[in-house]
RNA sequence: GGGCUCGUAGUCUAGUGGUUAUGAUACCGCCCUUACAAGGCGGUGGUCACCGGUUCGAAUCCGGUCGGGCCCA
């Protein structure tokens, strides 16, 4: 009777849906053992990465609620903001825009609910045992009312505010986005050198790779220590096809090796021209419309896109004769994670949530945090020193959380809603407020809509809100998340917990790697999802999904690898069969579970069973699951299997005692208590089938064991185990089945341990007759 | 360019100062043995990327070089 894997897995994740074990509202325990989950962004399917990493925080919750935590394993939905816009408009070809608002928003709901229920039916198939059945939607009116609440605080402290201010703009989504939200790409461009000509000295030659901002240059900027421009200084060139002169200025940021080692400065082509402009105070040229095309003031650029734009530039600029070189050069520049566009810094009123201020009191907190491994909090402080932005968390988008807020046109004040009125959608008719400072009913509403990170970084008051928990279960135990998003949600969550509740988020924080590709490189939605983990589930069996997750320390890279999955279904095949064959030694007599034998290799086992409990306790205990696996694996297959199942099945065929077949149960019920949290599955299924007393419904209601009482010794028994190894050596170099019947054989080593178990061992290798003789240098084997 | 990180048998991987370097997988040989051939037993295979230093002793600590990855300029 062979294992089917799929059905069976199938089976067990039926009967833990009957035993709705994983519901919070009904886990007991002591003390609560917290885990701050991502909301999954709802915009695809499951990938290898969440195959990866997953499990990880799954282990160590069913690891704590066999150690009597109640858990709080929460699950919830991102699916709102820009990522499941984006998706929806890949998918449906209907793309968002102001006057279809309704439609599309219907269109995202239907679209991420449907991906929802996908989804979801992969984290069950997986053996997640988080609470799906009551999880959140950072779209419902729960969230958004937390959300708004959360951002009406940061803005009644101070902390969000408004303004007029540069801001990275996606021109392809058309919105605001932050400095979180981009991502660098290799691109080749053409690298231009322009003539300026000069008003009274000779001409100035400038390099640039945006020569379709000419019309937004506003200085020339060299380097201070650079003699070819010492003197020019305070000089004027003229702005080629303009009448406009710019005047040159110093600034340390220009590379001098950088092509002509002169610059335009333009509003705004980068980052440094930003720096440059707010220091020097230059005038502000905007020829860049919201919607990404050249305005009036860019001329016969008016109309055109910035890539159509640049190259009728570098055309008008060479045939007037401006244009003295250009050559392809590869360089970085920031592109938009969700659509790969290259950004443009705008000038645009939008809210921000400080944390330029903020510096040294979010490394205070992200100290006050242990994280595992330590290394990656050096990551994350590296990020918070580079920042360069307060935070923008307004989005000139349609399917996200509304922000609570009206402007007065009469005397330009900010209305918020009052809190009892959250969640409010201020777009919709009949929810303006009169103005709370003149009166007057002339208010518009915010039209803007939330970044999804201001909403998913509130990730533990969610939960909290959620689940019922009283303000006493802040921070959090734990988060677990990737080394890839410890600048996004890790920076974002710890922001938010120091703003909106002077405290850390969670007392951990353990951060696992990321899923590669043969190659060794990241793997990513947009590259295509490659493996789908259905198909390796269905091939090996989550649990061998799960073993693979387990197969290396948790914060390193892995890729997939089908040995370690082959890896794993064996293990689950081999468990199964262990199960059966204790069933076929065992008979039909019920089985009570013990540990006292006077057998010397019972005793063996089971001090056997009390080190690798100890090795696998400290391992799950540091969420080492590698280590914990491993000590499993060594104890299991290499002693319990190879050796101890072996005698045992000699012991019983020759009338063994009923003892010995209690220790063998309860070493292995020990075993499959330890595996259960990495392996849920093939341990539920053996567990229902062993004919034992006082069985609970589930092997996970089942405590975490403790072997720390059994205090048997191994007897020497190694000195057994090593001419056991001897003996099928000698088997194997004859060329003998292990069962053929050997008349006479010499062992030699420690004689007083070898004549005590000689019986056992001549029942096991068929052996007539042993002799044995006294050997210092460890165990030998000959015939006759 | 900067920060962090990794480099260990054909392949993947554990190991952060102490015998002969972990385990898997692949490969080779033997064995249908009444739990398991999706198995068992036995075996081959490594100058621990390279160079230098510290130490009685280095895969491990320090410095440098080369190569990969992530994040950021």
């Amino acid at each position: 009777m062979d294992l089917d894997i799929s059905q069976m897995e199938k089976n067990i994740a039926d009967l833990w849906l009957k035993l709705d074990l994983y519901s919070f509202r009904k886990q007991s325990g002591d003390s609560l053992f917290s885990i701050d989950t991502p909301p999954p962004t709802v915009s695809g399917s499951m990938h290898m990465g969440h195959a990866f990493s997953y499990p990880h925080q799954d282990f160590v919750a069913r690891y704590k609620r066999m150690r009597g935590f109640r858990v709080l394993y929460p699950w919830g939905f991102d699916d709102n903001g820009l990522p499941t816009e984006r998706y929806v408009e890949k998918v449906t070809g209907i793309r968002g825009g102001k006057d279809n608002v309704g439609e599309f928003i219907e269109k995202c709901q239907e679209v991420s609910s449907r991906i929802e229920a996908d989804l979801m039916a992969g984290w069950r198939a997986l053996g997640l045992s988080a609470d799906f059945y009551d999880s959140y939607r950072t779209i419902d009116s729960e969230v958004m009312s937390i959300s708004q609440n959360r951002f009406l605080d940061l803005y009644e402290s101070g902390m969000a505010y408004r303004k007029e201010a540069p801001s990275y703009r996606c021109p392809t989504c058309r919105t605001a986005i932050s400095q979180i939200e981009l991502k660098n790409k290799e691109k080749e461009t053409d690298f231009v050198d322009i003539r300026f000509p000069g008003e009274e000295s000779k001409d100035i030659v400038i390099s640039t790779t945006r020569p379709e901002l000419l019309f937004a240059c506003v200085a020339i900027a060299v380097n201070p220590s650079d003699e070819r421009y010492a003197g020019l200084s305070g000089k004027s060139f003229r702005v080629p096809l303009t009448d406009r002169f710019v005047k040159v200025i110093q600034e340390d940021i220009v590379e001098k090796e950088k092509g002509t080692g002169a610059e335009m400065v333009c509003t705004f082509g980068d980052q440094n021209d930003l720096e440059i402009w707010r220091k020097n105070g230059l005038q502000l040229r905007v020829i860049l419309g919201e919607d990404g095309l050249f305005n009036e003031s860019a001329g016969f650029l008016k109309g055109m896109t910035v890539n159509a734009g640049r190259r009728r530039m570098i055309e008008e600029l060479r045939n007037s004769g401006f244009i003295l070189g250009t050559k392809k050069i590869t360089h970085t520049v920031n592109v938009h994670e969700r659509c790969d566009t290259p950004v443009e810094i705008m000038i645009s009123r939008q809210w921000f949530v400080k944390c330029l201020d903020l510096k040294d009191d979010l490394i205070k907190r992200g100290r006050e945090i242990t994280w595992k491994p330590d290394f990656m909090r050096i990551r994350y402080e590296n990020w918070v020193n580079g920042l360069k932005w307060d935070w923008c968390i307004s989005r000139q988008r349609f399917y996200g959380i509304p922000f609570p807020v009206w402007y007065c046109k009469d005397c330009g004040s900010i209305i918020t809603a009052e809190r009892q009125r959250l969640p409010i959608d201020p777009r919709l008719p009949g929810n303006a407020p009169a103005c709370s400072e003149c009166g007057g009913k002339n208010v518009v509403p915010d039209t803007d809509v939330m970044d999804t990170w201001a909403t998913s970084s509130l990730s533990p008051d969610i939960a909290m809100k959620h689940y019922g928990l009283p303000d006493e279960a802040y921070p959090f135990s734990c988060r677990f998340q990737g080394h890839d998003i410890i600048s996004t949600w890790a920076f974002t969550t710890i922001l938010r917990a120091h703003l909106n509740h002077s405290r850390i988020p969670w007392r951990e924080i353990a951060v696992s790697g990321n899923v590669t590709d043969p190659e060794g490189k990241k793997l990513s939605k947009s590259k295509g999802n490659g493996i789908s983990p259905g198909e390796i589930i269905a091939k090996y069996g989550a649990d061998a999904v799960r073993y693979w997750s387990a197969s290396v320390s948790p914060w390193e890279d892995i890729g997939i690898s089908d040995q370690e999955l082959v890896r794993g279904r064996r293990l689950t095949v081999k468990i199964y069969n262990v199960s059966r064959l204790l069933q076929m030694l065992s008979g039909d007599v019920p089985v009570k579970p013990g540990y006292s034998s006077s057998q010397p290799f019972d005793q063996w086992i089971l001090s056997a069973l009390r080190n690798t409990w100890s090795e696998v306790t400290s391992a799950m205990d540091e969420y080492n699951f590698y280590r914990a696996r491993l000590a499993l694996d060594t104890f299991f297959w290499g002693g319990f299997c190879d050796n101890y199942l072996e005698i045992l099945k000699g012991e019983v065929r020759y009338g063994g005692s009923r003892e010995s077949l209690n220790v063998a149960y309860s070493v292995f019920l020990g075993i499959i208590k330890m595996y259960a949290p990495l392996i849920p599955f093939i341990t539920e299924e053996v567990y229902q089938s062993l004919p034992i007393e006082d069985k609970k419904a589930s092997i996970h209601l089942e405590p975490w064991p403790d072997f720390s009482g059994l205090d048997t010794e191994d007897h020497g028994f190694n000195v057994t185990l090593e001419a056991i190894s001897k003996i099928r050596s000698f088997k194997s170099s004859m060329k003998l089945p292990l069962s053929a019947e050997i008349p006479e054989l010499t062992v030699s080593g420690d004689a007083a341990v070898l004549r005590r178990d000689s019986e056992m061992l001549s029942r096991l290798f068929r052996i007539r007759k042993i002799i044995v003789e006294e050997a210092t240098d460890g165990v030998a084997v000959r015939s006759g």
